[in-house]
DNA sequence: CATGAATGAGGATTCATTCAT
DNA sequence: TATGAATGAATCCTCATTCAT
């Protein structure tokens, strides 16, 4: 009963990417059902393996669809070109960082991505792809900014310092603070969270998060990290 | 008819509570399995619903049990109440902070907790109650340590800056950094994972773990976030 | 919800094995659904799995269990032993065939081995080992009734011949008589069998089907053999 | 939109019976799936539903198609009319079955018939029209042969015997040596046939089968069935 | 004619949970 | 306490069938 393709402008495999991409986030691989994955796309469970090989295949697929997309944003040449302080460069870098993390995309990329860090031991299959997709991403974001430390370092602007950890510590901190923000710190999204309307709270939440001040934000970062807090 | 208690030292249900944080933390709360679980504690299936209610209040059990040891140990009490520098009292924080996570106890712990950290939603039932608990926690050792901040820096020994965040990026920062000293960079841990011993790899890792240095890692993070990178 | 050993010389298993050899018997191996076996069994559909580890597995045990007794029936030894005049022992021989081809348990294998026959290249899996168990017992059996006739053939009473193909002829055609007797050549079979009433008509012939007169078909096969048809 | 049939000499419907006809004989009816017929046929899925109304219409289709060809190779008429020794007769019939058998059109022919022979029971639908056509058609095969025989028996060139089993068993007997000789007793077929290369070499066998010796065959069944095995 | 997307019922299998013993 | 058999809902996936284009 071949039926629904009555808005032609709507692309039904992409309908499943993104509903898999929302619920794989919420739910994790295993708490998430194909068949939620296919009433959230509003289409039929069977249809998903018209597309798909397997629960595994989409997920797989739904991974990097969206990967590709927000990996592209976080691209620092710009600031490695241009030879700015690097207290600048540095903030525009966290900014972009910060952005791209914020845009609509990467929020449900975000979710995916920590049910995969916790994941470690699934090392096979398609899910072994997503975290070494993962993984050599997020090294190679590292190993870039490393590398601007290291020639920062080489003029002379930086104290010799271990650049990696560096690199490391401004990108995960920028993550940690992100979250923060985002999410708010754990006990105070809790005190608010009723049983009943909680799930519509956080799924406002998510589709319409409050902007976040990405400039100040990775501003406040930097100033840490390269003044230190001591007087 | 059988019953195993012949050795009379063996509780049951701590063997559960134990193989079930292993299973948890290596499989996710929706990935493992009871049935799984009741193998590893070398158990029969069904007596796990003697001990417990259900999945979900063993899960809340099984992360309780282990995390009151965890925490217990994170007690940041002797460095503020000796009034040593800021970078020794700080390292000695952090120190404590990392010898409780390498702790073979917070082995699974950590796992558990990343699973937990990525399903926010769960906000219902037991799961709602190890995200509390969890959170609860966590916010305590941030402001404990961004008490011992407010004062240094009452003291004049730090600039005025925002001590949460401090606090935060402190904490935070030290999880990024024994992860990374644990596991590896996910780009080192590809590269000589095969397909075949991958899983013995991890599993080996997991139980005896490279002991970390951890005075000297703590020692550079603070040494960063005191000094700073500039010159 | 464990409920039903109310009955304790019920053997679950065995309901299940025989209720499978029925309704694979009926439908094959394709055809049968595990859900029709858990229902002829008066089982619920998830029990099969704790005894079984798939239907392939089940399938596997369910001919195996049946093979074996009936195989064991149709022991040539006694005839063999026994010096009696060819056309006695091989009438008794094909009779005892016959007969345990007769045999209730014998009705569902029979109809079993007739799919197997036909599914030759799924060589695969335990299916595979079902072929290999059905082919070998078979060929043990020619291959006895060979030796007999060879022996015969050596003691002068029966004329150069290829001993093999014969045993195999008597065999299959006493396999084919069989077959006919039991339910008709098929036109007639067809001829009184309405859309209605069908299914049930079968089954009672399955279940009580005419006895055959064993000797009798027996002897009749074997003259013909022994004596050919020209005057 | 693209529409295939460039090569007007090739007939769709014609691709799909024969396809059909193929994986019916491998997998039977419930093993075999309208999609592997159309990769098969080189069709398209949904192409099936234009040319026929139901998988089983297709089944009888594919059937009936193939069988008016083989059985009307089969006709003794001459060997009838000529009135020949009926040691000669009876081996041309018979050689003439053979050669029908043998034909590269009856090959997954006789599979499908062994499946359906398997499947009495499934008497609704078309597939009961299927066992109806087979049944027909070999009961007038066997009384086309008993009348020869009966009249060879009038004629005084036959001892007293029961033609209508004499007919029969000379047709099974002779099907089961064709069984025999092309695909092996089964426990040759085992000897040498290996996981890996097992269904290959099957597919090559069906496709490319050994001539048999038909002329040899049918006398030696002839001769065995006319003159006995007694000296 | 032909395509390929879409449907929904049904199939094998798993799993949390229960309960008689 | 402990066992292991039993349950049934839910899960992933397949497949015959339909239909707009």
């Amino acid at each position: 009963m071949a039926r629904k393709p009555a808005v032609p402008g709507v692309d039904r495999r992409q309908q499943i990417l993104e509903a898999a991409l929302a619920v794989f986030a919420e739910q994790g691989f295993d708490g998430a059902t194909t068949k939620d994955i296919a009433a959230r796309a509003e289409v039929t469970h069977g249809l998903i393996y018209f597309y798909f090989e397997s629960k595994e295949d989409l997920f797989l697929a739904a991974f990097e669809h969206e990967a590709k997309g927000v990996f592209v944003q976080i691209d620092f040449a710009e600031e490695i070109a241009n030879d700015l302080p690097v207290e600048i460069a540095l903030t525009s870098m966290l900014a972009r960082f910060l952005r791209a993390l914020s845009s609509p995309q990467a929020q449900h990329l975000l979710r995916v991505m920590m049910h995969l860090a916790a994941h470690r031991e699934r090392t096979v299959g398609p899910l072994k792809e997503c975290n070494l997709y993962m993984a050599t991403h997020v090294n190679q974001l590292v190993a870039r900014l490393q590398q601007y430390l290291d020639r920062q370092m080489a003029l002379g602007r930086l104290r010799e310092v271990d650049t990696h950890l560096i690199a490391t510590l401004l990108l995960s901190s920028t993550m940690t603070i992100y979250r923060i923000k985002r999410y708010g710190s754990a006990d105070k999204y809790e005190a608010f969270a009723t049983k009943n309307n909680l799930a519509n709270q956080l799924d406002a939440r998510d589709e319409a998060a409050p902007p976040l001040d990405c400039d100040a934000i990775a501003a406040q970062i930097v100033a840490t990290f390269l003044h230190g807090v001591l007087v």
